[in-house]
DNA sequence: CCAATTTACGGGAATGTTCCCATATCGTTC
DNA sequence: GAACGATATGGGAACATTCCCGTAAATTGG
């Protein structure tokens, strides 16, 4: 059996009043007088009571929580991006609830229901890499709940997203190593389904032409990012008849992983192989050499992600913006390279 | 203006029935003929209709949330934890809302309020450094509200708490320092606050004592674990006329500032200080020299905590268990010691 | 001192859903 | 063919709150 929550009838049976005079004193409505307005408050007080968001939310058909998918967990990047989300929301009166699509389309248009179902007054999403039907998503358009991409973004939706400038940085990255004299850089990319993975190869391509450097399509490698792949292709590319002299890793997990995989082999880091990777995880300037990476602010994108959300929710649906935030990245160079 | 999002009455209208019956279907009760049957659920399809989760609740009196309350965000500590916590709740049906209390006494009774308001079927906490009274707690108990402590948790109430085995750990590493053939062990330790600083300081002593090794007070500082002013404490302690020759720090982020100090000031670890943490965080198997540290199961740690809530949930008030669940530690050796 | 205005409060609908009870229709059985 | 049971559906209360509307009593002004 469920205890019983209190409520503003207990508290108006106790006094003899009704619960609109209740309700009034604790949502502070001015026409109650003095005498009566104290008996509740002092009432409300013994009795723990606490006003039942449900039955608020539900009336007002606004929950003030907002949802949040994400597409893994394994790395320190989306916990982060969370907590930055969790800090804005909070701050702004809404809850959070997480999802974890797990980088698997099924598991994300559950989720997708799921906050549907919980009537969550706005949705930050990061997609799958296996996502590229996006109808369910688009159903909260139609239900004129707002929605906020970021990291990895959906281009056929237009709704405001939170990135970084990949191409910049990816290109800032590999000039980088062109000036310490690399001139066979591999570079380990993402799966095409994501567009960071495409801005990333494409910074990279660029930034070889600029400086005339052929491209070796044989020194591109995509991969799903499941980080026990990373040795396969190391060492593939270390057997290489004409092997690289850099690695431009898609992301830091991947850029560690490769350099304790040359480490092992003996190769001197960064003269025989240098390495650069991307997002500056904490882990990445304690290693050791310690890591050259470009930094993204993480915690700032899902600040930023949640502050365009909770601007949108506050807008009319006729009035909704589709502002693409840019944040900057920043090359930090270390031992690596 | 809000859309509107469509009803079972929506349904019910356009198909000439009545809610019953709509609510019927959708809830897979038997009695109601095939042919409305399919009616209904093509039209909920083409509608895109969602269940409204809050009226459920609301009825129900049970809002399939539980909620978290973390003292801090700094380390990955708690994120982990708090995605542990989110898989085992996912997994039962509920979702997760988090708190955040800052590391302070008022805001941890804030988003005990919050949660009470958002009707959580149950909540894990883990205190504040502050936390000193628990009254904001004993509510939930009241209410007949579960709840379960993980990792700082509370003397006084008779729930569930997991926790790691703090004293065990902790004696194992000083043991281990001492079979190293450090004479004079420094102990960088937590607030007396928190029972985990109160049980490693345990351990340490106890170690020191099978050996015979004279405890001096002056090597055990503890602090309040913001991270700038571990500076202080080791340059006090390299300057005591008699330093030591190792440092056990409360936790990692602790120990990893304090190897840097000490690396910076040209002294080489392990050979002049030795340094062991506690935790096994991410980085600390990274940086040069690696760090010896007390590994703990992390997300364990969220996965059981939510379990044993959940289990608490499900059963009646009468029955509530106080099972104190420790998780193993276990340490591991590296080359800072 | 009476009318007008203000003050303080009560009643009831509405939010979306479930579930119990009622009831109409139909088929079955003796 | 009457009585009964099964099947399918409708009606309405309940959950906790807010807010509009109505209305007494109290206060004010002339």
């Amino acid at each position: 059996m469920k205890r019983h929550q209190t409520t503003i009838v207990d508290i108006a049976k106790k006094l003899n009043l009704s619960k609109s005079t209740v309700s009034r004193v604790l949502t502070g409505h001015p026409s109650v007088s003095e005498k009566t307005r104290q008996a509740v408050l002092e009432l409300a007080g013994q009795l723990d009571y606490q006003r039942n968001m449900l039955s608020v939310s539900l009336l007002n058909k606004k929950s003030n929580t907002i949802g949040i998918i994400v597409p893994e967990f394994m790395s320190s990047y989306f916990p982060q991006v969370i907590m930055g989300a969790q800090e804005v929301a909070a701050e702004a009166g809404y809850n959070l609830i997480i999802g974890h699509s797990n980088e698997t389309y099924e598991t994300e248009v559950a989720n997708t229901r799921l906050m549907l179902a919980n009537q969550v007054d706005g949705l930050l999403v990061s997609l799958t890499k296996e996502t590229r039907n996006f109808d369910h998503l688009k159903i909260f358009e139609r239900k004129g709940i707002p929605i906020v991409f970021f990291n990895r973004v959906c281009d056929e939706m237009d709704v405001p997203k939170v990135v970084v400038d990949d191409y910049e940085g990816a290109f800032r990255a590999v000039e980088h190593l062109i000036k310490r004299k690399k001139k066979r850089i591999a570079h380990l990319a993402g799966p095409d389904s994501l567009l960071i993975s495409v801005k990333r190869l494409r910074g990279y391509r660029d930034a070889l032409k600029k400086y005339n450097i052929p491209i070796d399509e044989e020194l591109i490698i995509p991969y799903d990012l499941t980080i026990a792949k990373v040795k396969i292709y190391v060492n593939h590319l270390l057997r290489l008849s004409n092997p690289p002299d850099a690695i431009f890793a898609i992301n830091d997990p991947t850029a560690i992983e490769a350099l304790q995989i040359v480490k092992k082999k003996g190769l001197d880091v960064p003269k025989d192989i240098a390495i650069v990777g991307f997002s500056n995880d904490l882990a990445s300037g304690l290693i050791d050499p310690a890591l050259t990476t470009v930094s993204q602010p993480v915690k700032e994108m899902g600040q930023t992600a949640a502050q365009l959300l909770i601007d949108q929710i506050n807008r009319d649906v006729s009035e909704w913006k589709t502002i693409i935030r840019v944040l900057k990245t920043e090359l930090i160079v270390r031992k690596s390279s």
